[in-house]
DNA sequence: CATAATATATGATGGTCATCATATTATCAA
DNA sequence: TTGATAATATGATGACCATCATATATTATG
């Protein structure tokens, strides 16, 4: 689970560690939550001390907005791995089916960052709310791309509704404590989505 | 916003006062979260202080069970309410239009448990997490009853569906910093089940 | 080898938190 | 009116937290 270290001869070395927090603080704020998660934590985790944080970041919520855009970026790279790796009639199919799988309920720090974070994000600074905007939006261009190629008549308000429904349905799966209703919920979202 | 006194002559007086504890930290947490909301704010706005606090609950996780099962009956009782009022054909065209209000969408701390905690829950207490499941899966069963009234193929099914869209919908909703973007979401939504 | 520049570490500050022991106040019984 | 009991308040404890000033260690430059 430990990052490498980077060489002390690097040039770009405090870039390199800079990524290294953010891509460390990307997963904990999955894990833990925006307010669940404190600057030495990270530091931590990423191999460093508390005190040099703030040679890389002005502030925690600067660096919460960064970790919220990089969460956001992995969420669509996967996102768009699936999509051009899938056959072209199943691709909807597959992303649900991959999204709604046991995995990405159990994976949480390397899941979707919307619905790990979804209902926390209105409270957050200016800056983290318009990084996880950004990629929202990014989210459903995606999906629109899909779904205009399959013929939808209004692949816009379509993917609209597919998100809210991917994520209101992972989202829900993860809170309740009975795995059956998990389950169901679920299999209902693919009944609806992923024929 | 401040709750009246408990007269100090009453013979329940401690129960009462424990009630408005649980009032007061049920809009607290969906305001504020579970991690945002401390108990000596609850105390505080509750109009005591802070001591007082383990002569009413064993501990702060405790407390949290008993507001997270108060914010989702005043989520249920406020569901049955618009139900039963609106004609028998546009039951659930009615909920979702409430459900998905600009007014629900900025009274926080009054709304949807579920949208309002969702993504928190899953990291809490087992007390905490089951107390919310219940509220959920009653939740359910409110839709469920009325889809299978409207000759509903799979109302069980469908209730899980309806009910992860209108979560996941008010959540991202609220989430995004664009309000365009916001009530787009909540149009498409509505396009698809309250027609 | 010496010095400057850079990256990270050490350590401190003031604030907040959950929890608890004890004191105070208010009611009720005698 | 006095003493007992119940409810709430005061105040303290130790653990964390974000932030920052300063020190150290490493590399680059002369």
């Amino acid at each position: 689970m430990k990052s490498k270290s980077v060489p002390k001869s690097a040039p770009n070395r405090k870039e390199l560690t800079h990524t290294r927090i953010v891509e460390t603080a990307a997963k904990a704020i999955r894990r833990s939550g925006y307010s669940g998660t404190g600057v030495a934590d990270i530091m931590k985790e990423a191999g460093l001390t508390h005190g040099g944080f703030y040679a890389h970041f002005a502030s925690r919520d600067d660096m919460l907005a960064e970790a919220a855009s990089q969460a956001g970026a992995e969420t669509l790279a996967f996102t768009e791995q699936l999509l051009t790796n899938a056959p072209q009639e199943q691709r909807l199919s597959t992303l649900m089916h991959a999204y709604l799988s046991d995995e990405h309920l159990t994976n949480i720090e390397m899941g979707c960052s919307f619905a790990a974070l979804g209902s926390e994000m209105h409270r957050q600074a200016p800056e983290v709310r318009a990084a996880s905007t950004q990629r929202i939006k990014q989210m459903i261009g995606l999906i629109e791309a899909e779904l205009s190629q399959q013929a939808s008549k209004k692949p816009h308000e379509e993917a609209l509704l597919v998100v809210s429904t991917m994520v209101g349905t992972l989202m829900l799966a993860r809170a309740v404590d009975d795995p059956e209703l998990s389950a169901a919920l679920r299999q209902a979202a693919l009944q609806q989505f992923a024929r």
